[in-house]
DNA sequence: CTGGCTTGTAACAAAATTGTAACCTGAAGG
DNA sequence: CCTTCAGGTTACAATTTTGTTACAAGCCAG
């Protein structure tokens, strides 16, 4: 699963570190803004997974901004969450009116901060369901998370899966190692580019069963190739 | 797809009002009552589709409603949404015992009101008139809760019930805990993901009896997966 | 109020996956 | 024929993920 990226947006310095804190800690990567200006070219620019809103930000308001996203068409699929201190609470109506998924009050904790934005991103999100992908008799369902080779059941690591999952969806195509590391991998990792064979390697045998391995190309110099024509090397 | 009626049960206007504008920009058909009397009565009269019901009512308050819906046969098949404000969470295990499919902490966002709603007619829509549901022998009957693995009963707790359920009506497709959460909780709980392991560990031991508890996989890296097909991994 | 049951968490055990390094193989090019 | 080098294979320890158990707190019937 690639990481999500939250924007958060608020002008007081310490609140945006802390919350960066939780939210790294909790393996989302984030962007900042301090006022709704920058916050909104970083949105059309970098188009990140959620948006944590501070109510009151200097200039154009939090829930000014916050209608605005909503209005515009890039933007108004990306879920909002306000956050709204204490004694604001005649605010969380409205807030939720003009489109935000949720609200947090100040002072809240890491762990609640985390939950809700996982709740909110786990509505939000999936709805990607492709229907099974099959070639040559092998199937992969992306719904079952199963693979079969003709209706065999085939046993293969996350990571197997992903990159033949990646494989299907781009077939006939050369990728270099580092390619591949960002597709399948996410982008910001760092592992040595080998580790690709070596997960290549696991791929062919996994899909070893009826000779579907060969469907796996090595194209020397270059990368790799998910292929049904025949490699050059075997003609 | 006729559209559908939503019968909307609260006693102050203002959340009426903007419940009905949500639902019906979601094109569907809304009927209000004030109070379970009359509400009552349009149930009976009008057949809705959903009943939206608002935790506190003058007079019956809205749980002791949903429980004489519950228990009347005419009634008893239509879902119920609870609406609960912040800070009755605690209620809500309670709400949905009586029978309530889902429920909302209000405020709410329109977009989460529809979303729980769809998906609760989703449910209830496919598996129809809540028959007892029936695979190689082993039987759930939602009329009176009970398991039986080949007519012999078996015991689990109201969160293992609801796991199977789900599982059950959910066949063949992976679920992170994440949604596990989601569905068989109810959204707005905040409970560690690795509970849903312990559960899982639960069900799987009710399921023992007679081998039905390979019908719960593992799904690595992914989640869990009910199905009649054997995993991958021991194949 | 008590005892039994359920539930969420923590803690530990077991199992599977992952990234690397090391070594092997075969092809290209001289 | 030899060298070189990209890629193939294998082994393995670290890390992650999942399974399992124990336990305290909450709830409910009696």
């Amino acid at each position: 699963m690639p990481q999500k990226t939250i924007l958060i947006v608020d002008d007081e310095t310490p609140i945006r570190d802390m919350l960066r804190v939780a939210l790294e800690m909790a393996d989302y990567h984030c962007l900042e803004a301090a006022d709704a200006q920058s916050a909104h070219s970083l949105i059309v620019d970098r188009k990140p997974d959620l948006i944590l809103l501070d109510w009151m930000l200097p200039g154009t308001s939090g829930i000014e901004l916050a209608r605005r996203l909503k209005r515009e068409e890039v933007t108004s699929q990306i879920p909002v969450i306000m956050l709204t201190a204490k004694g604001e609470e005649d605010n969380k109506v409205q807030g939720l009116e003009v489109g935000a998924d949720d609200y947090i009050t100040k002072p809240f904790s890491p762990r609640e901060l985390v939950a809700r934005l996982k709740a909110v991103l786990r509505r939000t999100d999936n709805f990607s369901d492709n229907g099974p992908i099959t070639v040559e008799g092998l199937t992969l369902d992306p719904a079952s998370h199963r693979i079969t080779i003709n209706d065999q059941p085939v046993q293969m690591g996350p990571t197997e899966y992903r990159l033949l999952e990646f494989f299907l969806t781009h077939q006939e195509r050369v990728y270099t190692r580092s390619q591949l590391l960002d597709h399948v991998w996410g982008g910001n990792v760092y592992v040595e580019e080998r580790t690709v064979d070596v997960h290549i390697r696991r791929l062919r045998k996994a899909l070893q069963l009826d000779g579907h391995d060969r469907f796996v190309q090595t194209v020397r110099g270059a990368g790799y190739r998910f292929s049904l024509k025949i490699a050059a090397s075997e003609a």
